[in-house]
DNA sequence: ATGGTAGCGCTGCTA
């Protein structure tokens, strides 16, 4: 059923393979309870996604894979409408011969947009681009520029919008564990970086940084070599709003929690609360039972 | 000491 809600939770998390993520997600969903939520890298094809499972939780899903590799969704319970894959390109088909996954980032499943209630969401997985000035690195520059460019054609800064995703790039160097470590490689390069600063001078705002509303500094660790414990980690998953997004913005959180226990993915959700004072998921049991008491009052008549 | 794990899919690659 169709209903105003007084506040909305948009998240967006890469799940690192939705098939073997599946019951983790259904723990993370029933735990944050989002509104919308952004997948990356489902490494499903559209006929797999799991439709009747995400349905018995009250959601839709709307996929975009391709299998394999990479692989977009929206995930909500606040309506989908007005989907558009692959920035409105040809369906994204692996470039024969393509046995990497990112040598032809254009052809591949990294974008799904949807209108969700008010709000239009953009679920995006760029590149990793591999090492600096490889033939990957200049796609992954290429990639953003077909993001800017769908962005400047089919969107508006004054439009409630939010991009979401593993964008595979670190803002400022206080976005990764050690600067020095990871100067000259990938995610921290000037160009990568111009790029990301494109979109915040069209009209985006990075919501982390606007309202730094829990401490924790990144959402993706590497499995190996302990980095987890060592919080040796970066900020590379984003969730960017046009100012009419950020002026409802009031609570970010990166969600540390789901990056543990049992078959975790290398990364964490983010989310943001619209409209109302969030509260950390950490408070548990009973804040999250209060989050479902609040939406339950919150609800109106049918439109 | 310069490694390590995880996912995909079945051999070695990608991240």
């Amino acid at each position: 059923m169709r209903y105003t809600v007084a506040w909305m939770r948009i998240a967006t998390w890469n799940v690192n393979s939705l098939k073997v993520r599946l019951d983790k997600l259904g723990w993370w969903i029933d735990r944050a309870r989002p509104d919308v939520l952004l997948l990356q890298e489902t490494k499903l094809t559209d006929a797999a996604a799991p439709r009747e499972e995400l349905a018995r939780l009250g959601y839709e899903i709307a996929h975009h894979g391709q299998g394999q590799w990479n692989g977009v969704a929206i995930v909500s319970r606040a309506g989908i409408t007005d989907v558009v894959t692959n920035f409105g390109l040809a369906r994204a088909v692996p470039a024969a011969g393509d046995e990497s996954g990112d040598a032809e980032p254009l052809a591949e499943a990294r974008m799904i947009a949807a209108r969700c209630g008010d709000v239009r969401v953009v679920s995006l997985y760029a590149p990793n681009g591999r090492v600096v000035d490889s033939p990957f690195y200049q796609a992954k520059l290429a990639w953003y520029a077909r993001l800017e460019a769908w962005l400047a054609a089919s969107c508006r800064p004054d439009e409630p919008l939010v991009l979401g995703g593993d964008m595979n790039l670190a803002p400022m160097d206080d976005d990764v564990w050690d600067a020095k470590a990871c100067h000259g490689g990938t995610h921290v390069s000037p160009r990568e970086r111009d790029a990301f600063n494109r979109l915040l001078a069209w009209g985006l705002v990075d919501l982390y940084r606007a309202k730094v509303s829990q401490p924790e500094r990144f959402s993706w660790w590497d499995y190996r070599a302990g980095h987890f414990p060592k919080n040796f980690g970066m900020r590379i998953d984003h969730l960017l709003g046009t100012a009419p997004v950020a002026a409802r913005a009031r609570w970010v959180e990166i969600d540390r929690e789901a990056r543990k226990g049992k078959l975790p993915s290398d990364h964490a959700p983010v989310l943001v609360d619209l409209d109302e004072p969030g509260h950390p998921l950490d408070a548990g049991w009973e804040g999250a039972a209060a989050r479902r008491k609040d939406r339950e009052a919150g609800k109106k008549k049918p439109a």
